[in-house]
DNA sequence: GCAAAAGTGTTCGAAATACACCCATGT
DNA sequence: ACATGGGTGTATTTCGAACACTTTTGC
């Protein structure tokens, strides 16, 4: 789709914006005006911003945070990437069929996000935004389910290398949230005491003085990442787990 | 850089393309016409081909390859990636620099080929294309320098999961070829006892009966990949060595 | 027979796995 | 007091690391 400003021509981003919240994984998506259709945060690259810039402001549109965690995973560059028609046909209201692209290319980031620091924002041309639980959201437009599943994937396979607990977890944070966080993401459980030894042994966090309180049983320890050791250890990639 | 069939504006394909020769990584690189200046194989993606066939199209027009293992792993999507004007000037002979984008986008490919199986050919606007040693070759046009380092740190992160061994070496191959590709691509050597225990225990070579011949020293065995596990072991991400 | 590279086995320590009970807290 | 989830230690097995000598071959 086409706006003002100028753009390099066929050629968007889309995002596929991860957050961690009630021991699950969420996926930010985007519900088009009032239609029940819902897809990826995306958008065009402007000619006076890199690609990953245009992904950071599109995120940030969306989510209102700045300093973000992007990561490219995947060009998604197919002659025919989904329906045009059909996709015309459903968002004829907002968009002239005229302006789209008959082809587009889209890079595609995943985000890490604080779930806890993010203000879902929809915009001019959708009706709602919010956080979707990744196991059990809607079928996407475009390609964008495939786009969802891919990003799993990387993740998944760069986990050793990603800073996925800095980025997702809000710190101070405690050693089962970190667990369920990993569990989550690999798709298996661990055992506890495992899990513990081989993350206090990797020396990257550092235990706090105070507990987390509220639950109706023992508190837990709060910890927090010592960014230098956490930095040195994704270089290495000795972050992957059991 | 624009041509005569239909192209998609400022986006461009560039492949690191890489084999394996006398025991050392090599890639292949052109000589620009009249000039002493080299880059990586490259070129535009035409509005009627997929992304990636737009790099197996380059491949093969340098290669002259058919099947080729391409990977996809970065795309360059700086506002600036290198000096414009240094490229205009250095190559006026060749393109008039009207014609350049001011500014283009580039995927970045890694391929990994049989270095017995290929004839390097320069094309319209390079006067020679042939294989350079990893470790010692010149400074590049644009940013591709930067592409080739990049390159093999995707490729070396990824290397439990790329099928390294079944695109660089033509089989069958002996073990000892084998690991001095690992070495290769790993920067560190190993020990053979160890290569060879961990790679026969994987499952995935077939010993065949005849051995290589020919040096003035004992015959080595010559292996063969069993496709359907060496598959396996891929998707598992089983073949990190050491 | 000699030079060059290939083949091979064992020991040791580290890390991964499996497993179950008690503790702290809020209601 | 009880229900809920958190914290912890040990034994076993597996895997990676280190290490050196003998064999085959062509000249």
């Amino acid at each position: 789709m086409k706006e003002a400003t100028a753009l390099i021509p066929q050629l968007t981003v889309d995002c596929i914006i991860l957050g961690f919240h009630d021991n699950q994984l969420r996926v930010l998506l985007l519900r088009w005006k009032d239609t029940s259709f819902w897809s990826l945060p995306g958008g065009p690259v402007r000619q006076t911003e890199s690609v990953d810039a245009a992904a950071t402001r599109i995120l940030r549109e969306r989510t209102g945070l700045g300093a973000i965690y992007l990561q490219q995973f995947r060009v998604f560059g197919d002659e025919v990437r989904y329906s045009l028609e059909e996709v015309q046909e459903k968002l004829k209201h907002i968009f002239d069929p005229a302006i789209w692209y008959k082809r587009a290319i889209s890079i595609g980031y995943y985000a890490l996000v604080d779930y806890s620091k993010v203000t879902p924002l929809p915009d001019a041309y959708t009706d709602e935004c919010r956080w979707w639980d990744i196991r059990d959201f809607p079928t996407l437009l475009f390609d964008h389910n495939h786009m969802v599943k891919l990003a799993l994937e990387a993740l998944r396979q760069q986990l050793s290398w990603q800073p996925v607990g800095n980025n997702l977890l809000p710190e101070p944070f405690t050693l089962p949230e970190l667990q369920r966080l990993y569990e989550t993401i690999l798709g298996r459980s661990m055992d506890p005491r495992n899990f513990q030894r081989k993350m206090l042994s990797l020396g990257i966090l550092e235990r706090l003085e105070t507990k987390r309180r509220g639950g109706a049983f023992r508190s837990p320890y709060l910890y927090r990442f010592i960014p230098e050791k956490y930095e040195a250890a994704l270089k290495e990639g000795n972050l992957m787990i059991l």
